[in-house]
DNA sequence: ATCGGTACCTGCACGC
DNA sequence: TGCGTGCAGGTACCGA
């Protein structure tokens, strides 16, 4: 489910564990640990203080005192939650000297890994959407002659988009989602560019969007799924010209555009 | 090196 | 009620 804006609002959301001592951790069954051992770093973890906690694309990273890294991923339904209790797909515990967070994954494809050197993981992403100039973004859309949605998603281009905010920034922009990215010329880079940085915007300042059990770790939904323009949207009126929705598959994943707007 | 397709896992909505 | 199918915010890995 998590994005870039939901990964976001999740930091935000447990920004006031920074300070924190991990009393001690659990981890169960662990398909989430990437095989790590559970016992290794639960005993790696315990006494430790969290010093930073900060996003990198859809990657959370959790620096520790005295050094080290815990990478935290939610893949498709992976939640962090404050309190409450734990449950059938709850992954890891982590006792804290004021409270208690949870890992949550029912699908399990989220990830979560100790790392002592600043995790490589994340030092492989692409710049942040919200950060990189445009002159160094219309440079590499001109050195990919791959379709641009395939491009959007792919984290090395820029971290953190993914399904949603892919099509609804090339709904906006007005770029068919089979585009090659290569050949978008004229205003239509600066036109995404410009579209990727509004919906990102708009979509933290909503809280991101809770398609269906997205929520922050005090298990606050967003409200930028009212916001969404065509993702989800297939049959029903473009907001813009009324023509219907259309869905298509590029690189696996469901694409939703309006023809109309999105010319090839 | 770059691509596109597949695998991983659970839950839900739908048609029969 | 149950069963099969297709779909879902993710990335990693494979072969071409």
């Amino acid at each position: 489910m998590p994005e870039l804006p939901e990964v976001e609002t999740v930091v935000r959301s447990i920004a006031l564990l920074i300070g924190r001592r991990i009393v001690s951790a659990e981890f169960r069954g662990l398909r989430v640990l990437r095989g790590g051992d559970p016992d290794r770093l639960a005993a790696n973890l315990a006494g430790r203080r969290i010093a930073a906690i900060r996003r990198y694309g859809k990657f959370i990273v959790i620096s520790m005192e005295g050094g080290g890294y815990l990478l935290i991923h939610l893949g498709m339904t992976g939640r962090l939650l404050l309190g409450g209790d734990a449950g059938k797909h709850t992954h890891a515990i982590f006792n804290l000297d004021e409270g208690v967070l949870l890992y949550d994954d029912s699908r399990q494809f989220g990830s979560i890994e100790w790392s002592d050197d600043f995790p490589k993981r994340v030092a492989r992403l692409g710049p942040e959407p919200l950060e990189a100039s445009f002159a160094d973004f219309a440079r590499a859309l001109k050195a990919r002659h791959t379709r641009i949605k395939a491009l959007l998603l792919d984290q090395r281009f820029l971290r953190g988009i993914g399904n949603i905010y892919a099509d609804e920034a090339l709904f906006r922009a007005g770029i068919h989602p089979l585009a090659t990215a290569s050949r978008i010329g004229g205003v239509r880079p600066r036109r995404l560019f410009d579209a990727i940085h509004a919906v990102l915007t708009e979509a933290i300042a909503a809280g991101g969007s809770s398609i269906s059990d997205y929520v922050d770790a005090q298990g606050r939904r967003g409200f930028f799924q009212f916001g969404h323009r065509v993702y989800q949207r297939t049959g029903e009126p473009c907001l813009t010209c009324g023509t219907p929705i259309r869905r298509l598959l590029v690189a696996q994943r469901s694409s939703h555009y309006c023809p109309r707007c999105q010319r090839r």
